[in-house]
This record gives structure tokens, C-alpha cells and sequence, in this order.
DNA sequence: GTCTATATGGCGATAGAC
DNA sequence: GTCTATCGCCATATAGAC
């Protein structure tokens, strides 16, 4: 999705009340997060959102016209983050699929986002789900670039033979999430990151201790 | 889940009123079925389920105590089907995994009932979800069978070095899984029983066209 | 066995006071 | 920027007529 918006933005420290409106924009965010990763999105109320964050249901509207609006700014605030730690588009082939290990293991850091892309993803296959047009665009674009990562890895000779860079990104995007719905149902079951890094080793070469700063990569990419 | 009920009565053809009341029951049954699927539970309603079976909502509730016995109902009612195609609890390992890539094609003739485990799945990993105890016991019991199935065949040398049972079974479910929400989102994208089949292929050594018929197998099982 | 009527309560959204 | 009040709708479930 476009979020150039928030970026190009310097970000300088905001001040009067132009500061609280910020604060209390994001306080809601944080909690929709919560209430939609725990009941979905057409479960979730914003009775519920607005009482966690200690205001009235108005108050909530008046940051965020509707409630659809307030499910496409949760979305679009954690998309951010995902980017913050996987180099998607880059040309380093390793690197991308390192990347996806560490957000991985990231990930089972913080449940309640877990939860919330496992919950929406599901919710959103309804062709009338407001958010099916964003799993669609954001499914196929992922598989495009793990695609490509292992495209680049194939041109290095290191892909296992048998396995092509279109089933690579499949399955590696399935085991993503497959994983977190067992997780989910029982942490002590499985560690994501782990079982990731296990099956990729499976069927590609890579050294998985490379230095993995996403900061540096990041440059070089679109 | 307790299923010996429905398995234990001889199923003479029902006569009369009785006739009537069974049928209405399951047309209630594939009406929920098909909105818990598309809308979730939570989110699916009984008027919407009334509407499709062409009645009213206490005409349903005449049928099903309540909303959460009716989804227990449906949970019940499909998963005595799965385990027609599966013979999950045999000791032949192979055939075990056969039975799960014929699953996964038989499931692209009816994206319903995948729709509703999807849906379900994800929805039931909150605690308080009705169907939260189902999905942890359920997924426990499919982990456990298949470490089993593929415990057999490390036994006959032809489980791959590096892979474990245990890592096998929480592979597998997690590629069934999560290829199933990518076909949900776009079928055009994937083959759910070849992507699985050529995965398991890459650490197992089996035929995969060996005769699988089930009922021959389910004789030898608990 | 199915209906209508109704009780009870949660929902999203708007209007307007402060 | 936040509130209270209110509207109109949909939800589950029950009571009782037919």
C-alpha cells in the first residue's frame, strides 16, 4: 500500500496540542490492533476499542471518519514495521530469506500482531471483507519478491535441485503462516523461527549467520 | 471429538415425521456451514442462516438449543468426513501422507468447507473462542498422528537425514494450512495437493501412486 | 415443527453541547 | 477534542399461538 505519506514526513518532535492529537491517534491505533487482533475485525467494536483507550466511542470517530478507516490505518501502521526488519525488494537473495527468519523470530515477540494477521488474513478472504483487496495486493506482492530472492540465489547455484524460485515463495509463505496458527493454539508447540530456518535449509544453501543489518540493505533497494 | 452417537445407530431410512425433522437438520446444517464459513462464527448470524434454509430464526433455534451448540454440530458433522479420506491412525505411514495429498485435492472441489476451517481456525485460536478447546485438542491429535506416520517410515530408512518426525508433522500441517489461505485468496495461484506433494517429496521417500483406497486401510486402525 | 411477537442488549454513526 | 444523547439497525433467545 502507499505510505509515503508517513515518510516523507521529517517526523520532527510535535508540539502543543498538535502533540496530544498524535499521542491520542496513536493510543487508538494500539488499541484497535488489540481488539481486531482478538475478535477480528467484524467482531471487534468500537465500544470496546474507545472504552480500552478511555474514551467514548465519538471521540474515536473523530480521529477516524468510520470504522473501516480505522481498520485501513492498522494496517498500514504495522506494514511499516515488517519492512523495518525484511529487506524485500533487495537483490540479496540470502538476505531477504534471513530476513524473513529474523522477523520470524521477532514475531513471537509480539503475539498480539501475530494475531492480528492471522485473524484479518483469514477474515479477509471474503471477496466482500473490506480488507480483501489489501491481503490480495500484499500476498502477491510478497510472492513476487521472495520469487526473486530465490531466483537470485538459483543464479548463484544455490538452489537444490528439484525446487524452483515459485515453489520456494510458496512454501515459504505458507510456512509462515501455517506456523503461527499452531503457535497460536500452543506456543510450547513450535518455535516459528526455528521450523523456518530448518525447512529452508532444506532446499536452499545459505549461510544463515551473515551479518544481518537490515539498515545497510535497505539503501540499495527501491 | 465424542461421535459415537450418530456411528452407532444402525441409520435404518428414516420414516415419516421423523424423515422430515432429519432432513430439515441438515439442511440447518449446510446453511450454517456455509455462513460460519464466509462471515466467521462470531460474526455469522442465525437470521442469516434461517434465511437461506427458508425459515425462521426460532425455527432453527426448534432444531439447535443455541448458536454454540450449532456450531458444534457443524464441527461434529464435517470431521467425521475428512477422516473417510485419511486414515490417520493407520500404522502405514505412507499411506497416512497419501491420504493428506488426496485430502488437500479433494478440498479444491469444495472451498466451502476449506473457507470454514480457515475461517474457524484462526478465529478459535482466542481462548475465549467456543471453538478454541476443538481446534487445540484437533490440531494435537493431527500432529501427533502424523509424527506417528512419519516415525514409521524413519523406522524403513526412508525418511531424509535431517528431518525429524516431529518436525514432519508441524511442516505438514502448517503447509496445509497456509496454502490454503493463498488459494482462498486467489486459486489461480496455487495447487494445494501438488505444492504439498512436491514438498514432502524433498524428505520422504515415497509412492506416491500406490492404491489409496481408504476403506481397506480403516479396518486395521482404532 | 414452525411461526409471530417480544424482551434485551450491542452495534455504528450522527448531532450538538461544552 | 471530547463528551452525552440519540437514532436505527441487527443480534440471540424466549414465550406462546397454531
Amino acid at each position: 500500500m502507499t505510505n509515503t505519506r508517513q515518510t516523507m514526513t521529517p517526523r520532527r518532535a510535535p508540539r502543543g496540542e498538535y502533540a496530544k492529537s498524535r499521542e491520542t491517534r496513536e493510543a487508538i491505533l494500539d488499541a484497535a490492533l488489540e481488539v481486531f487482533a482478538e475478535a477480528g475485525y467484524r467482531s471487534g467494536s468500537l465500544r470496546e476499542i474507545a472504552s480500552r483507550v478511555g474514551m467514548s466511542e465519538a471521540g474515536v470517530l473523530h480521529h477516524f471518519r468510520n470504522k473501516v478507516a480505522l481498520l485501513e490505518a492498522v494496517l498500514e501502521h504495522r506494514d511499516d514495521n515488517s519492512r523495518l526488519l525484511v529487506p524485500i525488494e533487495s537483490d540479496d537473495g540470502a538476505a531477504v530469506l534471513r530476513g524473513l527468519v529474523q522477523l520470524a523470530a521477532h514475531n513471537a515477540s509480539i503475539p498480539g500482531v501475530v494475531e492480528l494477521y492471522c485473524t484479518l488474513s483469514a477474515e479477509g478472504t471474503s471477496p466482500d471483507h473490506p480488507a480483501h483487496g489489501y491481503f490480495v495486493r500484499r500476498y502477491e506482492y510478497t510472492r513476487a519478491n521472495i520469487e526473486r530472492a530465490f531466483t537470485a540465489l538459483e543464479a548463484d547455484g544455490r538452489l537444490r535441485a528439484g525446487m524452483t524460485p515459485r515453489r520456494g515463495a510458496v512454501t515459504m509463505i505458507a510456512m509462515m503462516d501455517g506456523l503461527q496458527v499452531q503457535w497460536l493454539l500452543d506456543r510450547s508447540v513450535v518455535d516459528m523461527a526455528q521450523e523456518l530456518r530448518d525447512l529452508f535449509s532444506a532446499f536452499v544453501d545459505i549461510d544463515w549467520d551473515a551479518q544481518g543489518s537490515v539498515a545497510s540493505e535497505e539503501e540499495g533497494s527501491a
